[in-house]
DNA sequence: GTCTATAATTCGATAGAC
DNA sequence: GTCTATCGAATTATAGAC
């Protein structure tokens, strides 16, 4: 009997290899991952993982999937549209560390199926979102820019884990590069 | 006969690893590059490599070194500082594509040596160079805030390709770009 | 100095017993 | 559904002939 609301033991270990995956992923990479690691994280048998994926490369693209979730920049304050884009950044990142962000982030320097998936978030969420504001002129030089220090802080205190940017408090650090951010939105 | 003039046929050959390594590594990263790789591009046998520099690892060691060579700050315009400090970080990376600095970004997001290498740029050459200009009141913050900006551009225009901040003009980035390094330098 | 041959691992993926 | 056993390919690194 299998119904919405029943998991079966299927449903079980299936989410398991993908909640083992996003944390093996974003910890390590694409290619010093290995499917051994996951099974392992998962307490499952490394066959497993091939049986309900395929191939690691599918596991991959299960688990390097990012939904940005922007809010509509438009209704809040227009001076506040920087300091609102840091503070939902950091939130989607803190709440989700091992999320798909954390999975493309890290992979995406050494690997192109995940500098494309990121290459897809900018022109299909972060681009839409900021032609909507400041108006359309250069929308895509703009939305370059915002992506460039958005990407370049996450990179700093999430993944290289710079001293002095991690030990940042997090109103610090809306306050410096929200400032950086509506500049680059509105255009002064 | 050997002397500093002479290019011995060693010279040559450990030139050419060396020169070999650095575009390799640079286009793949560390873990997927392979020695295979390297000695296919400098022409020679898979043995030689490892001859000439013992381990993939050492060979790695050798290449992933990085001299930003920043210029003297307090020498110029103060309030400049930004500018002259993007269009120096877009020249050396210009002239130097397979560079070091080129290896280490390409690697640093899986891969612990590099990502340390990075760290000690910070801490050995960008961190000293602004802790001289604008006070040293929180100067390892401000030096991180203008290391996540000038990484989240190298990442964006060099590695990830994203396309309007690979098309922006050099000194559309310089007048942009530099604005924010100038804020985060000095503090308005 | 250079290359052939290969050792020793490690990986993703498969076959088949239970 | 799950696991044991293993295949075949790829890797770094070494030994030794020339």
């Amino acid at each position: 009997m299998k119904n919405a609301e029943h998991q079966t033991k299927s449903d079980r270990t299936r989410a398991a290899i993908v909640a083992a995956a996003q944390e093996v992923f974003a910890a390590k990479g694409y290619e010093q991952a290995t499917v051994r690691d996951i099974a392992a994280r998962a307490a499952i048998d490394p066959a497993m993982v091939i049986r309900y994926f395929g191939s690691k490369d599918a596991l991959f693209a299960r688990v390097a999937v990012f939904d940005l979730k922007l809010p509509d920049l438009k209704a809040g304050d227009g001076n506040r549209i920087g300091e609102t884009l840091v503070r939902h950044f950091l939130s989607v990142w803190e709440t989700d560390a091992n999320g798909g962000f954390a999975v493309l982030l890290r992979s995406a320097a050494s690997n192109e199926f995940a500098a494309k998936k990121l290459r897809d978030v900018f022109a299909g969420q972060v681009l839409p979102a900021l032609a909507r504001v400041g108006g359309t002129a250069r929308a895509a030089e703009r939305a370059g820019l915002v992506s460039s220090q958005l990407l370049g802080l996450a990179l700093c205190r999430y993944v290289l884990k710079l001293p002095p940017v991690v030990a940042m408090p997090r109103e610090s650090i809306i306050g410096a590069v929200g400032k950086t951010i509506q500049r680059y939105v509105t255009g002064r």
